[in-house]
DNA sequence: CTAGCATTCAAACGTTCGTTTGAACCGGAT
DNA sequence: ATCCGGTTCAAACGAACGTTTGAATGCTAG
């Protein structure tokens, strides 16, 4: 009776949820219908409601399935570093940050391609329920990152780092996110897209010197 | 008979064209039914159709009413700058971009401030035919900041400006997006989360940093 | 062999969607 | 007074939506 458990472990749900990841991203959640996703899924249209119970608890299983380990491998590195070394530096606890993400963009069958650019898209998700989901999701992870930041950064009005923090996320969701705007702005080889290791190097950069950059006198009276 | 065009001039049109502003930064597009567009507006049914012949041509019209304008500044606005420089800054060319979005957000009238929500959300739009049109709305004023950029940093590699540029609209686009997540990050007064001209030098100094950001040397050999 | 259980299946449910229709309405020109 | 183009209206259209149902199926345990 758990025999049954170990070999195609609720097989179908495991479709549902890699056909949805898919959908999802290429038409969103209210322009991806049962019947096109079971379809693409193959299995029957009954079987969404009969495995998660509604089409919102499969978009809710969908995220927990990528984004529990996800924050999970995020609050890891950030305590591997804090562990290693007393006071890190903003740019190592931006990579702690934006590693766990990246990697799910390497996964070489395209489940977690197709979930980080879902995930980019679902930011700025119109859906009052999905955004108030996966918030509840990230608010741990970004209570704990923004203390590792204010601790790394003390010279910083709390405000502006909020802020600061704020455009951070901005960048990556939309570099997750985006399929075509990097052609838009040039022709852009396509192949060296989605080398995460070298879009990580590029996002610290960006993102550390954006965070470390000079307070005008504005801000500095605003704060 | 054209004195009729004076007055009320499509006063139904305008009115759909609000309601569809406001409902679709709310609820996104296919989230927004023409039951509750035309009830908001005020206006029978089927004035959509007659006006516009259709749902997606009324988001076009609601794109080409705020953003022609909104482009046509930011062109304004690099002429006049390189008018009066030869060479500009690259923090001037931002702040040229940037400016007539969040001029938008200070729209006391709130239609303003829906459309620019409404904008940050529809860059990553799932559906299509919404990003090829916004895509193509938006190509030639992208292709002449791209260039003044270009001239604005003539050390820096092409492909390298092209993601720096890919990562800015990111954080701009999150930015007029965002509603909640700066408060997920903290408790952030919402009073001045539309101080439009602080948020422009938060902003300004932010991307400027990370557009100067210096080049690592993994960069360099990619380039 | 059979009873029991989880799962799959085809079919239908009622609702809501975007769009169409044809009549009614309304100023201004004839 | 009459006609007319532009506009509004209530009503209905067929299609697609998410979900439910109850019978069929396959496996496991007794």
């Amino acid at each position: 009776m758990n025999l049954r458990a170990v070999k195609p472990q609720h097989e179908t749900r495991t479709r549902i949820l890699d056909a949805a990841e898919e959908l999802f991203m290429q038409h969103g959640f209210e322009g991806t219908s049962m019947r096109l996703l079971t379809a693409k899924a193959g299995v029957n249209l009954a079987a969404v409601n009969y495995h998660f119970g509604s089409k919102h608890a499969l978009v809710e299983a969908v995220f927990r399935r990528r984004l529990d380990p996800m924050n999970a491998a995020r609050l890891a590195e950030l305590d591997k570093l804090e562990a290693a070394e007393r006071a890190p530096s903003p740019e190592s606890v931006i990579r702690a940050f934006i590693a766990p993400g990246l990697r799910l963009m390497e996964d070489a069958k395209g489940g977690g391609r197709n979930f980080v650019r879902l995930l980019g898209r679902t930011y700025n998700e119109p859906n009052k329920a999905v955004r108030a989901l996966i918030g509840q999701m990230y608010a741990p992870t970004m209570q704990r990152y923004k203390a590792a930041l204010e601790r790394a950064l003390p010279q910083m009005p709390r405000e502006e780092l909020v802020w600061r923090m704020h455009f951070m996320f901005g960048t990556l969701a939309y570099t997750l996110a985006a399929t075509d705007t990097v052609q838009l702005i040039a022709g852009c080889k396509p192949e060296d897209r989605y080398d995460a290791r070298l879009l990580e190097e590029r996002l610290a950069a960006f993102l550390a010197a954006g965070l470390n950059a000079p307070l005008k006198n504005v801000i500095r009276k605003a704060a």
